[in-house]
DNA sequence: TCCTTGTTTTGATGTGCGTCGAAGCAGCAA
DNA sequence: TTGCTGCTTCGACGCACATCAAAACAAGGA
């Protein structure tokens, strides 16, 4: 994926931000910005070894496999996580270069003085 | 508004997250996943004072008045800004207990550590 | 009072997105 | 090969949302 170099951290909030950036960054903050991938990135984080299966998130919704699919194929092309296929199942686990990059973005300028 | 208590700032990527808490957070990350309004977070934030009226806004984007009210307004129910009039003008500026609780939600495991 | 300027609300329209069932693909074991 | 399980893609449905024009509202000035 080539989303991070460009991500960043510049403080956003202490000078007007570009159009394109604005772009960038909404991507990442529309993918969790959904109530099912929130719960799906901290199910991924927090799980035993940093990684995760789709079998061990699917039992945690009352949705369907597709649906859960869907997510994190939206959290995946936002580069917020990743995905690896060992054997039969899929492991997932977290992108943090992406979360700190976004998270730094939001930190106020108060807080950074 | 009511909503800065209940987000405050447990390392949500530690454990998982609940329904409701998902629901909450969502909202807020929800609002500035929108390019338009990440760009009006920044203005505002970054703007003279640390507030800045409709008018400072608006000239900024080629979308109608209506449009940037309808943003305004969706940062405001997530608790992102707030307003204040005086005379004419509307000013509003950044909460910053907000962006800090969402932003600290997102720092990963191993950058606390 | 009326008029002007600044801002929000209303109503309508087109697009985007969350959800599902069904189908497809990948890997493993008989 | 066949079958089974785990996961993803496809196609469709319904709702949510970004946008606008028009109307309404708020405040100040003539």
């Amino acid at each position: 994926m080539s989303k991070q170099e460009e991500l960043c951290c510049s403080p956003v909030l202490r000078e007007p931000m570009s159009a394109e950036r604005s772009v960038e960054l909404a991507r990442v903050f529309k993918a969790i910005g959904e109530p099912v991938r929130l719960r799906l990135l901290s199910l991924i984080a927090s799980h035993a070894g940093g990684e995760a299966c789709v079998c061990d998130l699917t039992g945690a919704f009352e949705l369907s496999g597709p649906t859960i699919s869907h997510h994190l194929k939206v959290l995946r092309e936002a580069g917020i996580i990743e995905g690896e296929r060992r054997g039969t199942w899929i492991y997932y686990r977290v992108r943090p270069e992406t979360l700190s990059a976004v998270s730094s973005v939001l930190t106020p300028a108060e807080v950074l003085a």
